[in-house]
RNA sequence: GUGCCCGUAGCUCAGUUGGAUAGAGCAUGUGCCUUCUAAGCACAGGGUCGUAGGUUCGAGCCCUACCGGGCACACCA
């Protein structure tokens, strides 16, 4: 609606310039907006305003002849009005809000896709967490929301790849296996001989118990048996990686979050890709060696200091097989690759980008984008909770879940915008009312579906496609309603080009707000046949809506509640 | 000290990428069930958009400086 607007204006202006009433001949950026007031009409455009100084006339003066040269758009245009400054505002003919009901109900659960992505390859690398611990509150903000950044790319055409990486050697893991090696032994944290920064969570003694007792543990990309053999530090390493990569697999299962694939750290050690990523940023010239470690020269991309690559002792720093890893996704063909990481991570987005363009093979500056969310506090009993995760103390996801429901988790995470810190009330991730906004959206959709019920009962049913008498539909608040139904193809594609998910649960809000209101003032099954049907027309696309957004957010659509 | 993020109603947060009189929910106050789920709805009060400048027809949004909070700063990832 909103497109065939804008090319309208757009026909409109060239016309102007081919007839001489205007004739600056440019077309500048304009929108076509919905103005939050109602009696802006259901469309406004600033275009007149933005040609004032090419065309230095007045505002008004340049609407006035858009106008004038505009006509009624093939009827799709009621009337025109040019208001305040100089907004051209539009009316629209009812009958083409009406057609978006004929759209919904053929389109059903597709409706609301799009093809934007055109099938190309896009990869999401989310959670990533190391298989140190299980999964904390942080990890499943993230998970949540790139699991519906991963939806919406699919429901806007793209080829998406969940990937989820993780660090299987490296100093963290050596820890792991030392913290679990004292367990099998029976050293207890605090004890002489427990590892200097051991992991002392309780968890370590499920996998020294398992490990001693030689049982078997297979994660989605590996499987392992246990020897039971206490000095063999490798044994235990690779059976406690196993381990508690099985632990969060459990988790993310648990959150309804599935990979396509996992990638090791260590692997691009073993094929090299390490190796040749030093080599070829050496061969480029955007190194040097100082104070005994090798150094590129990332302030020649931004960044404000230049950053080691390769330490004192030998060994690299972390970034280093970061740039390796992206690179190859590079040459996996992703044309898109997003990151979403705990905002604690920030300052690998500057060196990843820059170690990436001086290896000039042709990638895009902004490439990969990144979304990083900000910390999330726990509140129970409207205290919070303390997280800590080497003393051991903490609100795992599993917890979460456990307490509060999937629903209500996923929705609590995206609910917000990733970059503002979260604030997770479990008292009101509970509550089953109009307090908690996933309880008032499922409401909805469960109260349109005990509609539907009672029709049945009563003989009636949902008109097919078509077949409805929609111009019974004249009541303020069912045109409300329409119009926001309207804009739901938007909603989903704006929130996964800018990977913005809150979006999403905001226009849930809205929707829902709009449903139980019309609900409250006006009955659906009424004694007239013809609006009824005209009615569950309505409320069935609504319901369409609904479960598409849920569906979209990974949360359930219940008939009943 | 340097870099990034945030600052909007008493609280939790939106704000359609620069548009018209800044919006929801909670909390407070007042109403609405013989009728499809009251697990709901309506009305009312509540604001120097952190502060000060700047850019322009027009700024909560863009630029600069400062204030306050968070995070990160080779030898953890």
């Amino acid at each position: 609606m909103r497109e065939t607007l804008y090319r309208l204006i757009e026909q409109t202006l060239l016309r102007c310039y081919e007839d001489g009433s205007l004739h600056s001949g440019i077309t500048p950026p304009f929108v076509v907006e919905v103005p939050g007031n109602p009696e802006h009409g259901d469309f406004a455009t600033n275009v007149a305003m933005l040609l004032a100084r090419d065309e230095k006339k007045a505002p008004r003066k340049i609407a006035e002849i858009i106008v004038a040269a505009l006509g009624n758009g093939a009827g799709l245009i009621q009337q025109v009005e040019i208001a305040g400054p100089g907004f051209i505002n539009f009316f629209l003919d009812p009958s083409c809000w009406y057609q978006v009901l004929d759209a919904i109900h053929r389109g059903g659960s597709q409706w609301g896709q799009s093809a934007s992505g055109d099938g190309r390859k896009v990869q999401v690398e989310f959670v990533s967490a190391n298989p140190t611990g299980p999964l904390h509150i942080g990890h499943g903000r993230g998970a949540a929301i790139g699991d519906v950044l991963c939806r919406l790319m699919a429901a806007t055409g793209w080829e998406v790849c969940r990937e989820f990486y993780y660090n299987d050697a490296g100093v963290q893991i050596n820890k792991l296996s030392l913290s679990v090696q004292a367990r099998c032994l029976g050293i207890e944290p605090g004890d002489a001989g427990w590892p200097q920064d051991g992991y002392q969570g309780e968890y370590i003694k499920d996998v020294a118990a398992a490990y001693l007792n030689r049982e078997s543990v297979s994660a989605g990309d590996q499987a392992v048996t246990a020897t039971g053999d206490a000095q063999d530090l490798e044994a235990i390493r690779h059976f406690a990686v196993a381990f508690l990569r099985r632990e969060q697999d459990q988790d993310l299962r648990a959150f309804d979050v599935h990979f396509d694939n996992y990638f090791l750290e260590s692997s691009l050690y073993r094929d090299g890709l390490v190796e040749a990523t030093v080599q070829s940023l050496i061969e480029n010239g955007h190194t040097y060696e100082q104070d005994g470690a090798l150094w590129l020269r990332t302030t020649a991309y931004g960044d404000d200091k230049d950053r080691v690559m390769r330490k004192s002792d030998g060994s690299y720093t972390y970034f280093v097989p970061d740039v390796a890893y992206h690179l190859n996704k590079w040459q996996r063909g992703f044309v898109r690759v997003v990151n979403e990481q705990g905002a604690d991570h920030h300052s690998t987005v500057t060196r990843v980008r820059a170690g990436l363009q001086a290896l000039a093979v042709g990638i895009p500056e902004g490439w990969p984008e990144y979304v990083l969310h900000q910390m999330v506090t726990v509140l129970r009993g409207g205290e919070e909770v303390k997280i800590s995760k080497r003393a051991g103390s903490y609100v795992t996801l599993r917890d979460l879940i456990d307490e509060v429901g999937r629903d209500a988790v996923r929705y609590f995470f995206v609910m917000r915008k990733s970059d503002s810190q979260l604030v997770f009330d479990i008292d009101l991730a509970k509550q089953q009312s109009v307090d908690n906004p996933v309880f008032y959206v499922q409401y909805a959709h469960a109260r349109i579906c005990s509609i539907n019920r009672n029709a049945t009962e009563a003989g009636m049913i949902c008109p097919t496609v078509g077949t409805a008498p929609v111009a019974k539909l004249q009541l303020t608040e069912e045109l409300a309603l329409i119009k926001l139904l309207i804009h739901y193809p938007e909603v989903v594609n704006t929130s996964a080009s800018v990977c913005e998910p809150h979006r999403l649960t905001i226009y849930l809000q809205e929707i829902a707000a709009l449903f139980h209101n019309y609900y409250n003032s006006h009955r659906v099954l009424v004694d007239d046949a013809e609006t009824s049907a005209a009615r569950l027309y309505l409320v069935n696309a609504v319901r369409h809506v609904l479960a598409n957004a849920l569906s979209l957010l990974g949360i359930n659509a219940p008939e009943r509640m």
